[in-house]
DNA sequence: ATCGGTACGTGCAGAGTACACATAGCATAG
DNA sequence: CTATGCTATGTGTACTCTGCACGTACCGAT
């Protein structure tokens, strides 16, 4: 019983500290990096990493956008607890991508850092 | 000059380090809250933390809705060094807003930290 | 006069996505 | 044997957002 939803980042100024669809790919790619997995499976994932706004149809999209360009493969495989599934591997170049994103990631931890220090700064001078 | 673009976070896969649209609310409000300021400077301080895909465009009618959910007010005022600016200042319900946006902001941090560190750990374990 | 930098603003085609919908396998209860 | 519910994958579409280009104008310097 996946989707929590209701709430996240909106069109309109809500901003409530969940990660935003960009960071839906750099996800993907971190969570294949330990071990292949499969789409309702990865919704979970992204889930409990904050990405609150995604949906099924976004991780199948977003996936299936991957597989064509040849980050990831796919293969059906039969589940002991539910119908078949389709799993996905990261290629090689997945893996490259998955460190280059972490690389990424890093950066953007960093601005989020800058950001939220220049903060405090500003607030400690008054 | 500024407008140092030509990359950032991309329809397709890039993701760079940069921070995305949704981030931009946000951060005018943080900036904001050290002082009020006009469009065209806001634009520098907003690409300075990261936010690279943002352009004059996009801060203009971000500002415009802004205005719109009262959280700030503008007005206009002359430049010694080029055309009058609209200044744009944070109204109360704005300074309660940048708070809720600072809140926010660090449990993004958390599970950008959280997903960074999960690979570390699965790193770790092979 | 005109050129370059500052500054504000709008128009629009194309991309992205939230939400709803459609399909189906499997398990358990009735 | 069927109906309900969960797992699981997928599509359709109206709407929103935004990247990029364009238009306007003030000011200082040449």
């Amino acid at each position: 019983m996946p989707d929590p939803r209701g709430v996240a980042n909106g069109r309109d100024g809500s901003f409530d500290g969940s990660l935003p669809r960009s960071f839906l790919r750099p996800a993907l790619h971190i969570a294949l990096l330990s071990g292949s997995s499969h789409g309702y499976e990865l919704l979970e994932y992204v889930h409990r990493f904050g990405l609150a706004s995604v949906d099924l149809g976004g991780i199948y999209r977003t996936l299936r956008v991957m597989e064509h360009d040849r980050v990831v493969e796919s293969e059906w495989e039969a589940s002991d607890t539910g119908p078949p599934r389709r799993v996905y591997e990261l290629t090689d170049a997945g893996v490259d991508a998955a460190e280059a994103y972490l690389r990424a990631l890093r950066i953007a931890r960093a601005h989020l850092d800058d950001l939220l220090a220049s903060v405090i700064l500003s607030e400690s001078l008054r």
